[in-house]
DNA sequence: GGTAAACAGGACCGTGGTTGTCCGGTTAGT
DNA sequence: ACTAACCGGACAACCACGGTCCTGTTTACC
């Protein structure tokens, strides 16, 4: 399914909530806000600030803030943040002492040009594309919502 | 890092050795001739026929054939067969039943104009394209080969 | 100066999906 | 009739991800 991991999902959301409000917000008030377990959040920020998306302030009144407005953040910017890389497959650029055993390999570097091709669609698009998109999509609770909060009552599956 | 399924780098390499060769192949000689295990080989032409990116022909002098040029294959396709639907998040389209709880998240469709983008440069690339891209990058065994073909010599991770 | 709040950076398991294999059944040539 | 090959499913081992926790370190406030 050419599977995005989640946590990539919760750094949108992050990130996302930090753009609204101006000064800086703390890793269990972000949590609180969106409804995701503390420990996770914090996972995600700690991420987000190595690769410089965001920056924090130690200490009490500590906090985290954008470094960049929204438009200026690319997706591939967040994934790269928390997935590493992006590339289909480990075959790729500096892959070295893998792959090629015994010169069978007839694919060496053939997956460049797609990872070219993603690279390039996911650095078009930025958090504020995003964020103006389909929101409509969203309350349409079902049914059965009561049923999901009672059996999921924790987490809260964003993208899921 | 946006992982991709081992089997569709499989699958690839399977349906370049389909085109070379004018009547059918079967399982066990595509497997010896890329070095792939042939249970897994029989896996991905499954996964493959049932897409109707290759046929098969039963009983002895059996076999399978693809159904289109190369060019004709768009990486996207392949990666349907193997993976399912293209989708970074299974938070898209007919997704029901799921996400949303309690109307909090503010996500819901958000990847959307990413799905499309990332479905539309994979649908841009076919496997002719795929095929004559960087071969030279292949056949540089370094001076460890020899260490890695005694360390994993049952299996010959192509693009790993 | 002390205390509390918040970030930093690890280590730690449970779970789920992927990988790879195997088996019996069916089809079609020889 | 026999054999070669595909078909369909089930199954175990493995690994990465998801999520949690714990111990520092830093800084603002009392």
């Amino acid at each position: 399914m050419l599977r995005l991991s989640k946590l990539t999902d919760y750094a949108v959301v992050v990130l996302v909530r930090l753009s609204s409000g101006d000064g800086v917000q703390t890793s269990p008030g972000i949590a609180a806000a969106i409804g995701i377990p503390e420990p996770t959040v914090a996972k995600v920020l700690k991420a987000l600030t190595c690769r410089g998306l965001v920056t924090s302030s130690r200490g009490a009144r500590g906090g985290y803030r954008l470094t960049r407005p929204l438009h200026a953040v690319p997706v591939s910017d967040v994934i790269a943040a928390i997935d590493g890389p992006i590339a289909l497959t480990a075959c790729v650029d500096g892959a070295e002492g893998h792959c090629e055993s015994q010169g069978l390999c007839p694919m060496a570097g053939r997956w460049d040009p797609v990872n070219a091709a993603i690279r390039a669609a996911l650095a078009a698009i930025t958090l504020a594309d995003m964020q103006e998109a389909a929101v409509p999509r969203a309350f349409r609770l079902p049914a059965d919502a009561a049923h999901h909060l009672s059996a999921a009552p924790a987490s809260i599956p964003l993208s899921e």
